[in-house]
DNA sequence: TTAATTTGTTAATCTACATGAATGCATAGC
DNA sequence: GCTATGCATTCATGTAGATTAACAAATTAA
């Protein structure tokens, strides 16, 4: 599963002219785990988030995806197995669903897979600072990396999902958020 | 960065006709934090590591790569950035160093660039499940999950560097290991 | 060979974060 | 509009793993 964003929709367009932009409402979830032939969406408005959930029922939060980004189960795609994840709408949200057909590398033209190298160069960037903050790093230093990082996110994810996007549990925000309130 | 297996070494000499393959002693430094156009290194035979060194001193090691591996910093080739990590080698090892110019996007035919993404893919695959895993599960999971993962591994490389890429102290790793032990 | 350095183990203590529960607010459904 | 469900906060308690330190075994250097 990977998100990257493109510069602008017609190239999108050039890789599935069929694509329709479909309305979503708050709260409906676009993919789900099992699913065959994962699609990848581009988020015109709106905002989406894909989660896995563990065996105690815990949601974990890989990626939020604003207006401007894919999103989309890499993993699944890849190895052309079930999805193990999650994908669902945060806010109502404008989507351009992207056929997994026209997402395959062999009908990909030879810029359309340079643009794709550099998005999953990107992708691979962000991931594996990901792991380094998970390893070396507090809960307080990531989530004012993560504020850094996403300013316009904290007014619209409730923090429980930012809790979960952090690893921490929402308890423990909250306690941070307010020893950060109190320190001012 | 980031480490894949290539199916042989004809694919690589498509790729660099001028590589010429290199033997290093253990413990060589191949190339370090700050280092600019960082090549990619191909393991022929041996073993190699790349980490990253944080503001306490402390290794984070991200991946090793034995026979058949392709390490490289792929976040500095992406941005044109000073690399932010090491790579060094734990055994004597004959490797394969590929000019970063060869691993330009604009030098690669159609066919290596989806050989890249398919290679890109499982990294961001294996980058995703260390995420989860940091994030849910406990050190001992990880451990008996490095195990399986990397059966061969544990003989060749120290416990406190093992250690390092799960995440916890050489101290919690021996504690583990105490307890598997006992437990049989 | 001996000395010096690195490695792995064990144990005592400390701390960041989890868990569970109670409370006040906001949001959504009817 | 009222009720019910979900969300954020706070507190009390529990625990995994960090830290510090001491020691034995293995490796490297002289």
């Amino acid at each position: 599963m990977y998100i990257y964003s493109m510069e602008n929709l017609s190239d999108i367009l050039t890789i599935d002219s069929n694509a329709k932009t479909k309305h979503y409402k708050k709260g409906t979830i676009l993919q789900r785990e099992g699913d065959q032939n994962s699609p990848a969406y581009y988020v015109k408005s709106g905002l989406l988030r894909n989660y896995t959930i563990d065996e105690k029922g815990k949601e974990h939060i890989f990626m939020f995806a604003s207006e401007g980004w894919i999103i989309a189960d890499i993993e699944s795609q890849e190895f052309n197995q079930p999805s193990e994840m999650f994908i669902d709408c945060l806010e109502d949200s404008e989507v351009i669903v992207l056929d997994s057909e026209s997402f395959k590398l062999e009908n990909l033209t030879h810029e359309q897979l340079q643009q794709n190298s550099h998005l999953m160069a990107r992708r691979i960037a962000v991931l594996q600072r990901r792991v380094i903050m998970l390893m070396s790093s507090s809960a307080k230093y990531r989530y004012n990396k993560f504020l850094d990082t996403y300013p316009n996110l904290p007014n619209r994810v409730p923090q429980r999902m930012i809790a979960s996007y952090l690893g921490i549990t929402p308890q423990a925000l909250s306690t941070i958020r307010g020893e950060m309130a109190r320190t001012k």
